[in-house]
DNA sequence: TCTGGGGTCCTAGGACCC
DNA sequence: TCTGGGGTCCTAGGACCC
């Protein structure tokens, strides 16, 4: 019998404000933009913002209006990393075989540490109470015998919650459980479920997966059929990693005028190329997002024969993908870029495919260095510091 | 009240090859 | 003159999650 553990920091960001600002304590904290910030939204907030109807993806101006009393914080991410790494070393205490998801949730195989530590629901209660004493928040755990209950188990009673799915359990608890609940089921799946007739988890169940696949496609039709028996879904089974590097940026106001949009291109393809080859990566496939005042969403995706090492080569080629797809008739409010298919970059590859761009990737390599040492001052292209 | 940023996976259709 | 399947790679868009 396999046991999973899956822990959830309780409104993390917000508790770590909290946490770091005991002023803050028993505060509606909304942490992401500011309400004076244009087109923000709210990343986290605490769970005394929530009884005020604030949650995560709102925009931040209405937040602040549901909220008045609200105390609003822009994220301080390294601080975050900080925490979360300190609270993923205790879970290591644990087991072995932990296995993060984002930066505040993880996954723990619990199986087999029975005799380290006595029976898994009495480890979860071991584990959060380390958690709470040495670090001070709170985690929400859920105990099942697989990872897709688990983690639906560890959402059933936040805060401070667990709940312990026991085998031979998975099914009926599946079955009791609201369609709306369903990780992975978000709200267009959900429209869809409930136009075709599907109001709760019996009713998938009641009928076969052919029924199910031709109704909403393989995959999700699949998905459906396991997940209403309790069976694993192989969500969590791909040790993810990292295919693609991207950065996007929406404005605070929508661009029409080309020499803006292409210094904002630049902008883009150096934050991403710094990413990439910082991580020793490097990709021939590119992709352009635009989204237009209106909110419609356009993207350009292009594969190269070669590959990218320098934001130089990436922002040309860029700029004529946007040329191509760009609508002038209507306002630009983002404008992201994406590398996909990373692949590491070897040495190797650099020298067969880029030669010619060697001296141009070398001194993009030193701008890397200097603005690692000083990310206050970056040294940037001239063009963006107009 | 207008809707962030960083990701992953899936699908349909086209091109091309055998 | 009509027309097979399978496989792979690629593109654009969509859904979902934290």
């Amino acid at each position: 019998m396999n046991h999973f553990l899956h822990v959830d920091l309780d409104a993390f960001f917000a508790s770590v404000e909290q946490l770091d600002f005991p002023e803050l304590a028993g505060k509606p904290v909304i942490i992401g933009g500011l309400p004076t910030d244009r087109r923000s939204v709210v990343s986290t907030c605490s769970y005394e913002a929530r009884k005020f109807g604030v949650h995560s993806a709102m925009p931040s101006a209405q937040a602040a209006r549901l909220c008045p009393q609200g105390i609003f914080r822009h994220g301080r991410m390294s601080r975050y990393h900080e925490k979360s790494k300190e609270v993923m070393s205790i879970f290591l205490e644990f087991s072995p075989d932990i296995q993060q998801i984002s930066i505040d949730e993880a996954f723990i195989d619990l199986t087999g540490t029975e005799r380290l530590f006595g029976p898994p629901q009495e480890t979860a209660i071991k584990l959060k109470q380390q958690v709470k004493e040495r670090t001070g928040l709170t985690v929400s755990a859920g105990l099942a015998s697989n990872k897709y209950l688990a983690k639906i188990a560890s959402g059933m009673n936040k805060p401070d919650g667990f709940c312990h799915i026991k085998p031979g359990e998975e099914e009926q608890f599946m079955l009791s459980l609201p369609l709306k609940k369903l990780w992975g089921v978000g709200e267009k799946t959900l429209q869809k479920l409930q136009s075709s007739g599907f109001k709760t988890t019996r009713d998938i169940h009641a009928v076969s997966i052919e029924t199910l696949s031709q109704l909403f496609g393989n995959a999700c039709g699949t998905f459906l059929y396991n997940a209403v028996r309790g069976l694993d879904v192989e969500k969590f089974d791909t040790l993810s990693k990292s295919k693609s590097i991207s950065s996007e940026k929406t404005f605070s106001y929508d661009l029409s005028e080309l020499f803006i949009i292409e210094t904002e291109l630049l902008q883009l393809s150096q934050d991403v190329i710094f990413r990439v080859v910082s991580e020793e990566l490097t990709s021939r496939t590119i992709c352009l997002k635009i989204r237009y005042e209106d909110f419609t969403t356009v993207s350009a995706r292009k594969t190269f024969g070669s590959y990218f090492f320098t934001s130089k080569s990436l922002f040309e080629e860029i700029k004529k993908l946007f040329i191509a797809k760009w609508d002038s008739k209507k306002g630009i409010r983002l404008l992201g870029i994406s590398m996909q298919n990373l692949e590491k970059n070897t040495e190797l590859q650099g020298e067969l495919f880029d030669f010619g761009n060697k001296k141009q990737q070398l001194v993009e390599k030193t701008v890397i260095e200097i603005n690692k040492k000083n990310p206050d001052s970056p040294v940037q292209n001239a063009r963006l510091l107009i």
